[in-house]
Order: C-alpha cells, then structure tokens, then sequence
DNA sequence: GCAACCCGTTGCGCTCAGCGCAACGGGTGT
DNA sequence: ACACCCGTTGCGCTGAGCGCAACGGGTTGC
C-alpha cells in the first residue's frame, strides 16, 4: 500500500467535489501545508490537478483519461447509436448500465429534453435491488441474486423491495415477462422501465430503461414504450454476437 | 515531485489506453513486478483501477470522478439544454469547448445521428489556430492570439492557417463577422461553423460549433444554420449573465 | 505424469524519497 | 506599520517503499 497514492485519490475525491485551498487540501489530508503542495504539484504535472482562482481542482488530464475509458467499454460503443435512437422516439432519459464485478454501473445516458435532474451520473451505482436496470441484470444471475439476498437491501422509499422472498418473486416476474419496472423504489417519483442486454454467449451483464419522472410520464405510459424498448436491447444483443431466443 | 503518485498517473495513463497485465505495467514504469503490484494494489483499494480477465484496467470511481468535475463546470451546465435543441434542430454534432489557463478543452459533445468519427472527444484540447471553437475564441483574446502566433502553427492538413499574419486577417474576420468556420483546417474532410460564448463580463472563454464530414454537409450548408447557432451561444451568454451587445 | 515456464504474490532487510520544520515573500485587512 | 494568512522552498532526519528471493498455482510441451 502506498501511502502517496493513497492520499492523492482522496485529494482528488475531494477536488472532484469542489475545488479547495492548499489548507484544506492539508487539513483534509492531515499533512503539513508543504506535504500537501508538494503532492499538488505532482498532480498538476500529470494533469490530474490544476490552480484556479479559488485553490486547486481537477486536472482535465483525468477527465480525458476517465473518456478514454469509457470510450473503450465494448457494450457502450455497440449501444449508443441504438440508445440515442430509443431517446428521440421516446423522449425519455435512457440508461445503459454495466455490470462490474458485482457492481452494477451506469456507463452511458442520454438524457431527455428539459431539466430532469435524477441520481443517475455515469459512473455512479445503481443498487442492484432498487432499480430497474438493477432487476433486469438480477433476473438472469441467480448467484449474484443469491449475494444479494443474502446481504441487506436498504430501504429507500417506502416502495423498496426489501423482503428477499418478496425480491425473489419480482425477479421470477421479471424473467419471465423479459423487463422490470422500477415505480419509485430507489427516489421517489421516479419510474422506469428496463431490459436486459445478452453477450454473445447469452449471459446478461447490462441493461436499458427508459426512465421519467411521474408529472412527465407515469409507469402506465411508460409500458406502452416496452416494444420499442425490447428492441432496442434485442437489436443490441445481436450486435454483440447474440444469436437470439 | 512524488515518486509514487507520478508512477501511479502513468499506470492510469497505460489502462486508460488498454487494459495491461502486471508484467506489462512493470516493463512500461520500468519497475519489479512487485513495486508495480503493490503500486496498482494502492490503486485499486482507491477504485481507480480493477482486474479483468486479462490483467488491469481503469477502474469506475475515476470514471465518476471525472463526471463529477465536468458535472461541476457552471458553463457546460447552463450550455447543456442549449446545445441538446441546437443538435435535434440542425441534426449535427454540437461541441463545448472551454479554456482553461491557455488551452481550450472540449467539456460537452452532443452527438449526431449515425456514426460519425471524428477527433473531438471531452477532455480533449481543441487546436486553437486550427479549429472553429479555437479561432471563435482567440478572435476576443488579443492576448492569447499573440501567445498563439508566438509559438508554432502547425499544420494539420494543407488547409491549416499557418501564417501569423494570415491567422491574425482570420482573427479579424471572425471578430467582425461574430462567427467562425473550420473547412477542413485539423481533420480533412470535416467542417464547422463556430461561435463565442461570453461570460458576465463579456469576456470569451467558451465556444459552441456545429460540426460535420463533408459528405454529410458542406460548409455553405453549415453556414445556413447561423442563425440558430448565433441564437444559442447568444442565450447561452444571457443565462451565465451577459447583458448583451 | 512430469518438468519447465510464467504468472501473481508476499516477507524482509536496506536505503534514500518524502516528511515536517523553519523561514521566506507577498497580499490583505485594520 | 503591523498582524495575519497564504503559498512556497531548503534541509536534516527517518521510516515508507524498494528489489530480492522465494512461494503457490496454472499452463504448456514432451
């Protein structure tokens, strides 16, 4: 473990937050002012930090580098011409979301028109239990369902599934219907729908939905968006090598 | 200068490219294979970077990071619903492009239907001499113009401007006319039409264009939609505070 | 089935990279 | 003019981090 290293991500935890002063940077890290310039500086030479006015802040170098990233991941390229397509029939916010390790991550989202503001950013979590794209990959996994189950499924608003029998029961529903519904369980007055996306070999680590809050489109209305939505993660699943029920 | 922090953006600069096995990572810093595991070990307790099945790769909370401090940048915010109906209007690819210190980096990209390749990608720098959002921008900064013609101008393609004194007739041209055009200057065979975007104080440190491959739409076809792109980088200016000319 | 090879990994002794301290220059506020 | 706070640098000291040697495991070739 490198204690160097270790202090420049939280440096950057907090920079990603709002930029900081070199005090704080120190008093956060709990270092000497000059151990915590010098670690700076070392940042802003890779690019991953840089001054502002205001103190320090996140280097474009980084953000470049988390593109690049992104950029890379097989399912987002294959997906994203299908998702925006999805996003201008429906008028909806799409999701594509990833399974890493037994993380579940958002890795692409076109957002709809107008200022919706929802949790969702790429690179955040979705909680496996609490959301659609989280039901959609769980239908098909029953070991990670089984780790799920097996650990706590927080209550977010009071339309959480939290009983694992309860939970179990859904993802029979979801399976055997081919999508999940999200209405509220994870922020209230969201709703969505969701499918899953299939690799080559028919495994499924990712899934869509189409997703609204309740004043923009109800669940009910949302359903009606199901054929386009299936489509959409079918011709997807093709385009990865799928071959098809 | 940290050894181990400088060791560890040069790691993510390797992943971000490719995912590496352990001996590759060493080889590449020059280090034993010890050193660079318990390097990316470091790394990975932080989630900046994961194993695969093929070694080592960027790992998420990078990723969010990044997100997170573009998400923070107050001119892609407000820019954002802006460019969203200035690229379902006009149907082409819409940049962002802010400065920062002396370099303007693209911070959004609103992508066109089908699958459009082009260089611009977000946290990359834009060629201030030779592109739409570049000369958009220089054309209200005497200052930075003289650093510009100072230094060398390359040239991209054989349609680059790489004559000071030609740059600067340009410069003269796009401040005049309040718009900007790149035909082919940094990628042959791809055009935009640019325009400033002004903070309160009236100063320039963002740009908005509309890009496109020649085949799709020619520059003359470009500049028919000036208008609307004159309309957005002006509302834009007037919801970060500009009062206007 | 066995040996060779390569991978990732860990314990440990040694040393120099990185630590905090003290001092500095500069800007701001009273 | 003085006090305070900021960012910054040189330097002596020490323990964090280095490479080495050895390990276990998987794969490949014979």
């Amino acid at each position: 473990m490198s204690e160097g290293v270790d202090r420049a991500m939280r440096v950057l935890e907090l920079l990603a937050r709002e930029p900081a002063q070199l005090g704080g940077v120190a008093a956060d890290l709990g270092v000497h002012k000059s151990t915590a310039l010098r670690l700076l500086q070392t940042l802003e030479s890779g690019g991953f930090a840089r001054r502002t006015d205001g103190g320090w802040t996140v280097g474009l170098r980084l953000i470049d580098l988390a593109q690049q990233a992104l950029d890379s991941l097989d399912v987002r390229a294959v997906a994203r011409p299908h998702l925006a397509a999805l996003g201008r029939d429906c008028g909806h916010t799409i999701h594509l979301a990833q399974l890493v390790d037994d993380d579940l991550v958002y890795v692409d989202k076109i957002e709809a028109r107008g200022q919706v503001r929802m949790y969702s950013r790429i690179g955040r979590t979705a909680p496996l239990h609490a959301s659609g794209v989280g039901k959609a990959v769980l239908a098909y996994r029953p070991q990670l369902t089984r780790l799920v189950e097996g650990g706590a499924l927080p209550a977010y608003t009071p339309a959480t599934i939290s009983d694992p029998a309860a939970l179990r029961a859904e993802l029979a529903t979801v399976a055997e219907q081919g999508w999940a519904a999200d209405d509220g369980e994870f922020e209230p007055l969201i709703t969505c729908v969701a499918a899953p996306v299939r690799h080559a070999d028919g495994s499924v680590t990712a899934a869509v939905s189409v997703t609204a809050p309740t004043v923009v489109a109800t669940l009910a209305d949302l359903r009606h968006l199901l054929p386009q939505l299936l489509a959409t993660t079918q011709q997807i699943s093709r385009d990865l090598g799928w071959s098809g029920p």
